[in-house]
DNA sequence: CCCTAAAAAGACTTTATATATCTTTTTAGG
DNA sequence: CCTAAAAAGATATATAAAGTCTTTTTAGGG
């Protein structure tokens, strides 16, 4: 339960990868892909979403690629992880209480939300450039 | 991401309509269903999963049906949401850590156990008791 | 201007998992 | 031995995950 995709787990490899390299150069896709072992075809669908979040820029054409959109210490593994997977949701009553019950309240409700204030929290502690490190 | 699914939803539901219940009685499964809005059949599989675990004590033949297996207050939201959903393991590195790298260490790997043992602290301290209080 | 390299976008396929349902079997009471 | 109920197993359907393919756009270099 509560696990991560592949989508997830690739798309951090991938862009902590990029954290991991000096930051004012271009990498190609079909490196990093090579790189952290992730399907190109499917990498490139993961980095096209973090370049509309802004966590990675792109450039296209000749010489293109990808760099990181921002300093690896600005970013943490909360963004990278809802950029792909979504938000962090337990349970869909947490978004939408009227989710929770026919009789509009439950006592479950409350245990969710700091489900997901904990996830969150631990995931919002942890930068890429920590994720970089020794890599 | 790490969403609940129906069937952890649906076990939640049914254990909890139980723990409200005098405990010495016994429930028919189309009674539980209907009240808390399940699938008979589908809920039929849960409580199996339930009795195996001995979250619930079930009755065969006339006058069959469940209770719940201990008092609600020594069954924990934990053992609930495990018994249908499976561990919970945000990442399956955390189970096997060999899945974790080619290279065999990857700093990601404490972010997930620590998320695990978050999530897993905040339902062992919810016990069936509490979330049938007033429902 | 054209050619080539690269990402963007969208459609599509395949596979796996979630969500059920149905049928048959076992167990127990009357 | 008849009926009520859960157990077990097989099967069906729907949704989402995982991956691929094709076409389009953008940019650089001759």
């Amino acid at each position: 339960m509560m696990e991560l995709t592949r989508k997830g787990e690739y798309a951090i490899r991938g862009i902590v990868y990029l954290a991991g390299k000096p930051m004012d150069k271009v990498y190609l896709l079909s490196d990093i892909a090579a790189a952290v072992d992730v399907p190109p075809t499917f990498l490139a669908k993961i980095f096209q979403q973090f370049s509309k979040m802004g966590l990675v820029k792109s450039f296209r054409g000749t010489g293109g690629g990808f760099m990181l959109g921002r300093a690896p210490e600005n970013i943490t593994l909360l963004e990278v992880v809802e950029a792909v997977e979504g938000p962090i949701v337990p349970n869909r009553c947490v978004v939408n209480p009227s989710e929770c019950n026919r009789s509009g309240y439950c006592n479950v409700h409350p245990v969710w939300a700091q489900v997901q204030g904990k996830v969150r929290g631990v995931l919002e502690g942890v930068t890429l450039k920590e994720l970089a490190a020794g890599a």
